[in-house]
DNA sequence: TGTACATCAGTGAACGCGCGTTCACTGATGTAC
DNA sequence: TGTACATCAGTGAACGCGCGTTCACTGATGTAC
């Protein structure tokens, strides 16, 4: 086993990534201690070696977890066949894939109503990222004010959150192309 | 104490609408069954004779909030001295108001990210309520296609959400005017 | 109307369980000489 | 380069705690006569 410094680190780091996930994909509360370290194959008692307590584990994998997300987001703009630009990242955002891997997609979509009952430094991360993604709209709609980027990341998030709920598929495949396809109309070249 | 069979009834229907207000303000796994026994001043053993499980509860407190949501944001819409129709809607949904008294609005908004991960009965408990929202929206919107409809709900309740978020109370208020602002504009008398 | 009895809503002690956390220990790592 | 030793990452038993659930019990309710 890993008993070494460098080891030690790169476990911290595997702690981490796996509590960021399973936080998107269970919620904060979905967390267990005993479970993680099992999942990177380790013991319950060695967590304490890299976190002072579950809480602060919690904390740090929410922040990584919302940078998790939008690095995936930007990923998937970028990478795309499809366009780039704003229209890309809303087909991207608003895709069935992103739908139905909220363990890699974005924390805010995964976690709204959680964290909104959350203490006041977990909103306030979680704030900061959304004030990341309205600026990154507003760029995206070059010259639109700022109340047409709120707007977008609001619908954004509100469907794709929305898109989890609604247990039929083609229906909720019917919402994500409702609010594509609004909001590409919305941009520029739209 | 009420042991008559009509205090049985109005007991359960304590309870229940306790646990309805405790989700909306703590999320689904926030309910504990001995604390909210406490909290309409019964013990916890008593609970089994009203419920068959602490899930058979969540399940039934779901629907429950989701009705009360619905009412009130119909109340608000309709009793408020602003305009009625679509733009009294958005208006009293997106209010100040409605941000800070999750226990009584819109389950929802208060939900989505805890329910979209929930079991597929949870999802279409809340499925069912959200094409309510649609539904109604479309008719607010006379005319306009459903896409539209959709937009503005997956908006209200994006918008919702994440003013809960955001700590800073102006920001969390900008947010609110500025999808309320684009929405209203969106209406037919708009 | 009054008495005797059955029903059953609510009580509270007790249960098993999983959880977060602690701690004495182990043995690989890495350093001092 | 090789040996002796200190460090410290990870182990796993043990802890207290709160939880959902069960159950024998109590006493008010409501019915039969």
């Amino acid at each position: 086993m890993g008993h070494s410094q460098a080891g030690k680190a790169e476990n911290r780091e595997r702690i981490l990534k796996a509590a960021a996930a399973q936080i998107r994909a269970g919620g904060l509360e979905s967390v267990s201690v005993g479970k993680l370290m099992q999942a990177v194959n380790l013991t319950h008692g060695g967590f304490y070696g890299h976190f002072a307590s579950r809480s602060d584990l919690l904390a740090q994998a929410l922040e990584r977890a919302l940078v998790d997300g939008e690095g995936g987001a930007r990923a998937a703009a970028a990478s795309s066949s499809r366009a780039r630009g704003f229209a890309g990242f809303v087909r991207s955002y608003l895709s069935r894939a992103h739908r139905d891997a909220p363990e890699r997609g974005c924390a805010i979509a995964a976690l709204v109503s959680d964290v909104g009952r959350a203490d006041r430094p977990s909103r306030a991360v979680m704030a900061g990222h959304i004030e990341d993604y309205i600026a990154a709209t507003a760029r995206g709609l070059q010259g639109a004010d700022e109340a047409g980027a709120i707007l977008a990341v609001c619908a954004m998030v509100g469907a794709l959150a929305i898109s989890r709920v609604v247990p039929e598929n083609g229906r909720s495949d019917a919402i994500l192309k409702a609010v594509k396809d609004k909001l590409i109309a919305l941009a520029p070249d739209g």
